[in-house]
DNA sequence: TCTCGTCGTTGAAACGATTCACTATCGGCA
DNA sequence: TGCCGATAGTGAATCGTTTCAACGACGAGA
């Protein structure tokens, strides 16, 4: 069944090791034989067994890349920025949802260490600094993304969230709303709590200006439906008059359940800002405002570094980070 | 640097094969040795070589998965339910984005093969029939999703896409309008020419109605609006009064280009129907009415035939074919 | 003619885990 | 006491590729 370089070579009436120069480095070989080899192949439906190469070679040609949620369309841009910058590498790579499950996460990290492959991104769930330290310490080149590493051992490609939480909050502040809530999905995700502290350093520098912590399950649509819902449950009195998202994909279940379903007005009733700013946000009911990062390049320059680490693993640890952009469309313009 | 077995049987002070007796079959080693080759293992920090034992087993414990793109949610609902079906078989699920891109597809295609997958789930761009039946041949088993195959060789999981384009269209048609329009993605993709048969068949019934086909390069918001603004620029009487969209992307992007920046009125000036009913439909600037396939069930349902295949290759292929079901929303009410 | 360098090719060792035939040990039973 | 079977552990062979020292052939230069 299973088609080996030796069978190749016996066709083509050469050394196996003629084979693999013909497959990995033709120029020594004469080009009768480069033919003869290359008919072989054909001819017998040869294809390489990776797994024999790699273990040869001690390490895979792909890097592993863990994001929190596949679904959230940051992440597949962070991905297609990756894929980008790898396949100009000649490295493939392996996309692993977590889910935001730390269990899954834990899963990918083991299946790609024991893949060795060349290195691997991640955007890290909880406080596993510890896991990914050893990670690098038995070799594998770590790089965070979307998430400033400041153990000073790993590499990360992130965005200022504390930043991108402030420019979000003044926003809303200079609208002259004064009840803001923060619509956040779990507190223990860094970025997450990134963001609240610059929201709240943008509500403590206005004096009677108040922040609301709504704490979500996760950072889905799903969720951000099921918490617009209890707003709607509350009188009007004591709803927020502000909302900054965690993210875009809570920003939308926030607009399909006040906007949609509960009748209120975006933004006269509650002006809302979302984060990621991805490409949907510009076609929701009502346009969303939202804290740009530039997700394309941070998966670019993610994979460039995490490359450049691998070639040298004494490479000092690098941190770039990159400045939000607040995107301002409808759903906090003033009002007249 | 690299750990491996024959250290840790060294320190453990027992054989190789026992080793690798704790790893596989824990069972048949006194517990006194399972608990010192552990202890050993912990020690050197021990990860096992994924390529050493695949070389040996002859193949891996993953599954490849190739989309035409990881940015629409359809596509990562599909690779969702692939991984959650997966997980329950302790095999994991590389997914590969071809981007609409031939040479992306081939290049994952041949990567899985030489990493010898367990299979492949793949929702091919063109006719590659060919090559999928060739890999098939070779022993890795092929499992279409969301594309039927009529080859007769290889199994697949899709959707009536003829049907969806019959009940999109007949529903447009039923609201009075005759000018419907087809905004299709690369017409070449196999799922787009289903959808736009059925429309075909729809327009045919009805006497007075006209179907005009709009070709776009990609299935994209990006190409979505693109086609809007072409829209846009024609006289409003040279319009048509209905849009059906090969996918929700494309619509969204339409509502960009005609509503949001053209100031047309949807229902009332045009219609529109997407197809896939992602999540985000809901919550467009008009809610958008859609096709609604079962995505996540796609991909549990060609991961569970693909695991069957792998472990019997004599199983006759198998066609599984969902109906689509018509979700109507705000963007093709009927007007009063 | 002899020697040297180059070019093309060879074949065996190595990578690390799994597997399987085999050995050693021990308790039970006649 | 002697034999049997069960149990625990051994270690060599194996998977398919890459790499590298070695080799033969051949042409150029002396």
């Amino acid at each position: 069944m299973a088609v080996s370089i030796r069978d190749v070579a016996e066709l083509a009436d050469v050394s196996v090791g003629t084979v693999s120069n013909v497959l990995n480095r033709p120029e020594r070989v004469s080009e009768a034989v480069v033919a003869r080899v290359h008919d072989a192949i054909r001819e017998l439906g040869y294809v390489r067994n990776d797994a024999a190469r790699q273990l040869r070679a001690g390490r895979s040609s792909s890097v592993g890349l863990v994001v929190l949620d596949a679904r959230n369309p940051f992440f597949t841009d962070i991905a297609r920025g990756a894929g980008d910058e790898a396949s100009a590498h000649g490295v493939s790579v392996l996309l692993g949802d977590s889910d935001q499950n730390l269990e899954r996460e834990a899963a990918y990290l083991d299946l790609f260490e024991e893949q060795r492959v060349r290195g691997v991104l991640v955007s890290p769930l909880g406080d596993e600094g510890e896991r990914l330290e050893r990670l690098r310490a038995h070799g594998t080149p770590v790089v965070l993304v979307d998430r400033r590493a400041d153990g000073g051992v790993l590499s990360s490609v992130s965005v200022d969230d504390v930043a991108g939480g402030r420019i979000a909050v003044e926003h809303l502040l200079d609208l002259g709303r004064r009840r803001v809530a923060f619509v956040a999905g779990p507190l223990g995700i860094r970025q997450v709590g990134d963001r609240l502290a610059g929201a709240r350093e943008a509500v403590g520098a206005v004096p009677d200006a108040r922040l609301e912590v709504l704490e979500g399950a996760s950072l889905s649509v799903f969720e951000g439906r099921r918490i617009g819902e209890q707003l709607l449950a509350r009188d009007a009195a004591e709803r927020p008059d502000a909302v900054f998202a965690a993210n875009d994909l809570l920003a939308v279940g926030l607009l399909q359940a006040l906007v949609m379903a509960g009748g209120l007005r975006v933004p006269d009733d509650i002006a809302i800002v979302g984060f990621d700013d991805i490409d949907f946000a510009e076609a929701t009911i009502v346009a969303l405002s939202s804290v740009r990062q530039p997700s394309r390049l941070i998966g670019q320059t993610a994979l460039r570094i995490l490359l450049e680490e691998a070639d040298d693993p004494t490479l000092a640890p690098r941190q770039v980070v990159f400045q939000p952009e607040l995107i301002t469309r409808a759903s906090s313009r003033p009002l007249r």
